[in-house]
DNA sequence: TCTGGGGTCCTAGGACCC
DNA sequence: TCTGGGGTCCTAGGACCC
């Protein structure tokens, strides 16, 4: 039984929240520009959440201590994350690619798949699609986005990163393998810093050497992803593009800005995020039985500590005391806090609800 | 390099039930 | 009394995504 033939896009949005700031402040054009946390004259804590290619020639990445891209780059404009503005702008984006697909599915806030299938006959046609695509994004929205199109979402993605910015790559389904085979393992969808040292510690370096790998070994060193990612190495993958079910967890967490030992502070910063957490909850019309609590240590030492409750609740008192509880384990006078998050989960969705009662 | 914040999914061990 | 097996839920930790 021959699978039905797919064409599939993965758009990503090129440097999307520098992009954004760039077009709000035309002055910033052509300077370096970096979107994360204050640096503070190098002082700063957190990270780059997205940097423009003026920045990026001086090595800054996204992700990287802001301290250092101070260091490499103190003359950059400096920004905080506007969430609420990129929202706004990532909404209008989906709304105009969605029209597009057959079958759509929104990735983090700059990203989608789109499953073109009954739209273009050909490989040559989703080509055309595709920059009718990159041109209305452009005159409506003045901004630039990357599209990789392939048979299935694996190979779109790797596809849209290959070419940037501006980019358009077409892998069809008969160049998938000589497509892959010279790329790092890295490339590949969940293969992340970790994947990839044990893979190297295997000789595995490119895509090319894990598709020759005896797959049984691969099983057998990684369990299910094992076998997925010997699947993946041959360009397979099937997963269908769907649209984002029901909504699993909410939660709030907040780095200090210094370690601290001050367990008022924490209890307050706890409720405060914790009421943060219920407006979320309210809005969404949620009900949550499980409650967690996060504690990171100035050694970066992390832990969680949950507790399910017998029954469902959507007030903040339940949370605020379950959170509280949850806390105390982790408030010794020798150890300085560094982070605290408050998570909440195990939901029961409020139409449904009403019908249990 | 001195490491944010909001998510999802997986694993492994233990409790508990039939 | 010296011990099965399957299913489900809970908890803690970790890898990964943007």
């Amino acid at each position: 039984m021959s699978e039905k033939k797919r064409i599939i896009f993965h758009v990503d949005m090129d440097h999307f929240f520098t992009a954004i700031e760039e077009k709000k402040h035309p002055e910033f054009k052509g300077k370096p520009v970096i979107v994360g946390a204050d640096p503070k004259g190098g002082k700063g804590r957190g990270v780059v959440s997205t940097c423009n290619y003026e920045a990026r020639k001086f090595g800054v990445r996204s992700g990287m201590p802001i301290s250092r891209a101070w260091k490499l780059c103190p003359e950059a404009v400096y920004l905080p994350v506007n969430y609420e503005l990129y929202t706004k702008v990532s909404s209008k984006i989906m709304a105009i690619l969605r029209k597009y697909a057959d079958k759509f599915e929104q990735w983090g806030i700059d990203e989608a798949f789109l499953d073109v299938s009954s739209k273009v006959k050909d490989y040559a046609e989703a080509e055309r699609l595709a920059r009718q695509i990159k041109l209305e994004i452009y005159e409506r929205e003045g901004l630039t986005c990357s599209i990789g199109i392939g048979p299935n979402k694996l190979v779109a993605k790797i596809a849209s990163d290959f070419q940037k910015p501006d980019g358009l790559t077409v892998v069809k389904a008969e160049d998938v393998e000589k497509f892959l085979s010279p790329l790092p393992v890295r490339k590949l969808l969940w293969v992340g810093r970790k994947t990839e040292q044990k893979l190297r510690a295997m000789g595995i370096r490119t895509i090319g050497d894990l598709a020759r790998f005896d797959p049984t070994v691969l099983a057998e060193a990684f369990g299910v992803m094992g076998t997925q990612l010997y699947l993946m190495a041959h360009g397979i993958d099937r997963s269908e593009v769907e649209e984002r079910g029901e909504i699993k967890s909410i939660s709030r967490e907040r780095t200090f800005e210094e370690d601290t030992a001050d367990f008022e502070l924490v209890f307050k910063t706890l409720e405060k995020l914790a009421e943060e957490v219920h407006g979320d909850v309210l809005e969404q019309n949620l009900y949550f039985k499980t409650v967690t609590v996060k504690v990171r240590y100035e050694n970066f030492e992390t832990h969680t500590h949950s507790r399910t409750l017998s029954f469902m609740t959507n007030r903040l008192d339940d949370l605020n005391k379950t959170a509280k509880e949850l806390l105390q384990v982790y408030l010794r006078p020798d150890r300085k806090i560094r982070l605290v998050g408050v998570r909440v989960s195990n939901f029961v969705h409020g139409e449904r609800q009403k019908t249990l009662v």
